[in-house]
DNA sequence: TTGACCCGTTAGATTTTCCTTACGTATATT
DNA sequence: AATATACGTAAGGAAAATCTAACGGGTCAA
């Protein structure tokens, strides 16, 4: 029926999968940022950082608000928790396998 | 010339953006795994997981080693640094705009 | 040797991404 | 009122991702 092509960008790991996207997430992390001082550190023209900024949004990890005829984008880190939760869960497998290392040695002089 | 497409995968970011490749790299943090093994815990063909683990080798997240007819497959955790090094890069951001509120804070009471 | 098993690779179709170039809509400026 | 500024969105197209089915090369077993 549907052989699947590459999936859409739903989750943070997609967000951030983009090194433009990257960029813009690092530079709102020092501030909100109206769209065209985000546009002038990226080296991709304004419509496309529309463009990821709607994908960004669509994940949840910035929002806007409207000043005027600018539109300020603020980010929202703790959307990142799920790349961090990811990673730790990685980290405890990790741990339990130096754990079970450690106890073998123990037991086996 | 090159209108451009989407990037192919290259870095860790890429590659743990795809569902399937994380519970991959899962199943291979807690011991290395026949690709067989690998196929029976993710909703895809076997090819797709071979295809899936070409990327992951292709970007260091995993090696294999051959026994016999299977195919065992390692996990590289170090590679994922990239990832966590990010991160940690966004929380320094986060650190200091809360000092920043700090100071201003005391130097305005 | 013959057959079963493990696995990678190729071919082909479909979807999604991601870019640029127009265009449209507000809001500010003069 | 007329113009400039800031931004989103639609259209069009190239590149990449991702799946399944088919095939092929080794390895073990009888």
């Amino acid at each position: 029926m549907s052989p699947a092509g590459a999936p859409p960008v739903t989750d943070a790991f997609g967000a951030i999968a983009h090194p433009v996207r990257r960029t813009l997430v690092a530079t709102l992390a020092s501030g909100d940022k109206a769209v065209n001082e985000l546009a002038a550190v990226v080296p991709v023209s304004r419509p496309a950082v529309s463009q990821h900024l709607a994908v960004l949004r669509g994940v949840g990890l910035v929002s806007e608000q409207r000043h005027g005829r600018e539109r300020r984008y603020h980010l929202h880190p703790e959307r990142l928790d799920e790349v961090r939760k990811w990673m730790h869960t990685l980290d405890r497998f990790w741990d339990d396998r130096l754990d079970r290392l450690a106890r073998h040695l123990e037991e086996n002089p």
